[in-house]
DNA sequence: AAGTGGTCTAGACCACCTC
DNA sequence: AGGTGGTCTAGACCACTTC
């Protein structure tokens, strides 16, 4: 029980920085400049926040709005809320990078090492399993693509997609240089929802040598399917990285 | 372009089950009363869901209440929202358990197979890396266990956690017949977030041993934080998986 | 032009925790 | 008893999509 006194209360007034007039929702603004001060501690860690209602009178903003900033950090775990008691800011280092996962790993994987080698590119009936994850009747033509994808010249992973029907003109040039999330949203499919299955298994021979590691050594797998804000499958995908290279975070909040 | 016919707008008169004075909230039992239509096929894939005002008139709730219901199974995965078009129900199978992931699952799987086996159990100071996690001094007295969890009698993984000082007490017997979990919960400790990193790697001999498989064979990886609801951090845990019997399913979505 | 979800406000009542 | 977050309401205006 020996307490650990609360830390003085700083909300920064530096958040005057809020644009009533920008696209940008104003409970994004208010969010963002919050995680900006927490990630560099000018609210530390233990620290309590002003209440809801105040932060919104000295802001000018009402307090859903206040409600729905704070709630933005709290799901990802760098505020925690309890009633009657106040809002503080979580303890531990923080500051690490978070991230959300790999799809956002890849991402941004993608613009600082954009390497990419097409293995395979066929159009090709589809198998039972793809017909399956993709919503589609088995034998449904379908693009079948392997790539490896690399990071500062080194191996990273290898990559098994399968798209539907109205994607299959992708050209292999197009893989080469561009993401293939870039793709589709250059072609007007914004990917919307990610369902992923992560495991592990033995790298196949295959594998083994297009990553350079030993036969049979350990490798991470994800496989997902994608879904896009019309709410059709529009990619299912079976990846397998070298897994000192490479791994997922995950902040899971419980509410 | 081939239009893909909206499918009739049910939203299933069912939903007079609302309680308005169960302790449940209101946005609540209606997202579970849509999540339920949606798995059992009364709102089928792709179907549209009425407007938010209207739903919310025949409901008897305020359009933020709706929306709020709504929202929750958008995060989940399971309906898509587009300005100016409407809600509608995700395609594909959605029937399938998704899951949230591990704090869960294994949460859910202690239910089923209450099997564990404690092979390890001391206080003794803290490592650099296990004092670094948790946020204490180097050398503070932690609690140090590694447990093999089984179900159904096979071996599913070694869990490998340590705790600080607070909890240095738990007993050998209470974790052959608990959670950790659950002993902390009925310590007045509450989870709130965990943060957690997959990964893969070769397993070492002693737990090849234990998990009965090959020499060198892959297992799945995950090293977890988990903080409290009052900030602080209250357990560190390394697990390795046996990846055929285990992984881990995420559901992301892009807001 | 009409209809949809996205944002924001102002205020109310309640449940919970602390003192 | 007082202060906190949790829930809920009623209404307004806007941005986007579709026809």
């Amino acid at each position: 029980m020996a307490g650990s006194r609360d830390e003085g209360t700083i909300p920064a007034e530096l958040l005057t920085a809020l644009n009533k007039n920008s696209p940008v929702p104003l409970y994004h603004q208010l969010a963002t400049a919050l995680e900006q001060a927490i990630r560099d501690e000018s609210l530390p860690p233990g620290a309590r926040l002003e209440n809801e209602i105040a932060l919104g009178q000295r802001l000018g903003l009402s307090r859903p709005t206040v409600r729905r900033a704070i709630q933005e950090l709290v799901d990802k775990g760098l505020l925690i809320r309890r009633r009657g008691v106040g809002t503080q800011v979580v303890q531990s280092g923080v500051t690490r990078d978070l991230g959300l996962t790999s799809l956002y790993e890849d991402l941004s994987l993608l613009g600082q090492s954009p390497e990419t080698r097409v293995l395979h590119h066929e159009v090709r009936p589809a198998t039972a399993e793809e017909a399956e994850q993709l919503a589609l009747e088995p034998g449904a033509p379908v693009l079948h693509l392997v790539r490896l994808r690399l990071a500062r010249h080194v191996p990273l992973a290898v990559l098994d997609n399968t798209l539907p029907t109205d994607s299959t003109d992708i050209s292999r040039e197009d893989l080469e240089e561009h993401g293939l999330y870039d793709l589709l949203r250059h072609r007007g499919v914004n990917m919307r929802i990610a369902r992923q299955r992560i495991s592990a298994r033995e790298a196949t021979p295959y594998e083994s040598e297009l990553l350079g590691i030993g036969k049979d050594a350990a490798v991470l797998t994800m496989s997902r399917t994608a879904i896009d804000t019309t709410g059709r499958v529009v990619e299912f995908g079976r990846h397998c990285y070298r897994p000192d290279l490479y791994s997922f975070e995950i902040t899971l909040v419980d509410r």
